[in-house]
DNA sequence: ATACTAATGATACAAAGTATCAATAAGGAG
DNA sequence: CTCCTTATTGATACTTTGTATCATTAGTAT
């Protein structure tokens, strides 16, 4: 298979390097403001090639649903993307060290609660 | 307001009780098992309802959608609840520390990726 | 027992993303 | 440069997760 370099495709690749962190709709609508024909799936399909070429990295939500939790405290969690599962981790003390380095980082960020999530395959999906 | 304990409630968040971490479409099903005329909506009202209360938690996805990072390694981020945006957080060393410690008590579980998020509220939403 | 109204269930809707498929246009061969 | 193959596109329909609306139902205080 050879791969073609499309109008659109060097297009949402340009429009994506120029903004940070973008949700796909936010490229979309950046690319339609330049191509006006594009289309929606084309800007996904680009998007998600890119992704597997590794250049491209998808933030939080390997998941597509809200996970509810009875454990009413910061922690971290794995999410096995095989079975969809979510894990509870135990954390030690190195974990909250590292919560607590962070707000010095965080440049006038008022933060509310974290989200710490391993993202992998576990062990009953590994055993089959 | 007068809260009331109806029988659906109870159902719904006995239900949650006896679940791992689930999905709201995980608790609908269940509940459907036992009281086949629930709608879906109670399901996610009255689930909604216990986060209010805060004997829930939501575990990650205050987003709604996918975003893009051109960044190919695992750093954390910063959520801001108001806009929506994402920004990078400067990670230091304990933050890798904090990483490499996780991987100790993971039980056979193996990782593909970390996904740390803080969330809260950004100095430009602070500001308005 | 009655009245008030919180909560429900049905329905329609919205947003994010995917699947399908005929039409288009890269780009290699001649 | 022209033709041919087929990767990619755009339109459309669809799926999934979740919310809004509103008439009906059923807790609960009196």
């Amino acid at each position: 298979m050879v791969t073609r370099n499309t109008q659109q495709q060097k297009l949402v690749e340009q429009v994506f390097l120029s903004l940070n962190h973008p949700s796909a709709q936010e490229v979309y609508k950046k690319v339609q403001e330049l191509y006006p024909t594009i289309g929606r799936a084309t800007v996904y399909r680009v998007l998600n090639r890119l992704c597997q070429k590794g250049q491209v990295m998808q933030i939080n939500r390997e998941e597509n649903c809200v996970y509810f939790d009875k454990n009413n405290f910061d922690h971290p969690h794995a999410y096995c993307i095989k079975c969809g599962k979510i894990r509870d981790i135990c954390f030690d003390n190195t974990f909250s060290k590292c919560s607590s380095s962070l707000n010095k980082n965080l440049n006038g960020f008022t933060p509310l609660g974290v989200d710490f999530k391993i993202v992998g395959i576990c062990s009953d999906c590994q055993n089959k």
